[in-house]
DNA sequence: GGTGTGACAATGG
DNA sequence: GCCATTGCCACAC
């Protein structure tokens, strides 16, 4: 097993990730087994743009519900209008009423 | 093979 | 309660 599984488990989380529903970094990792593991998780959706294929990293955000990685989606705010897009509202870089959207891998995927 | 980094998270002041 | 620092793990150079 290489350790590069990491990154397509990771991948294969987020894109299990139901429309209108978002998790964090900290959730994945944990699912993963390494719940400190959390700044890996985030870096594997920053290479997700190199794979070539799309992540809905957008549903991806950290503990606070803030779209931190934003910017990396390009200009503006495209992660932003991609989760309107879904039916999440975002106030301020904010998800709102986050903890109702919240979509828990260790919940879904067991 | 060692160093640096990074879209986090938790802790301390 | 907000700002600064540390820890952590996996990948790139």
């Amino acid at each position: 097993m290489e350790d590069r599984d990491f990154f397509e488990k990771v991948y294969a989380i987020v894109r299990q990730i139901p429309p209108g529903r978002v998790t964090t970094y900290g959730a994945i990792a944990r699912y993963l087994g390494s719940e400190r593991s959390a700044r890996v998780v985030g870096w594997a959706l920053n290479q997700s743009f190199h794979t070539g294929s799309f992540i809905p990293a957008h549903r991806v955000v950290n503990r606070q519900g803030m779209l931190t990685g934003k910017h990396y989606f390009g200009f503006g705010d495209t992660m932003k209008q991609l989760l309107e897009n879904e039916g999440i509202e975002v106030v301020n870089d904010r998800i709102v009423r986050f903890g109702e959207l919240f979509w828990d891998p260790a919940e879904n995927l067991s």
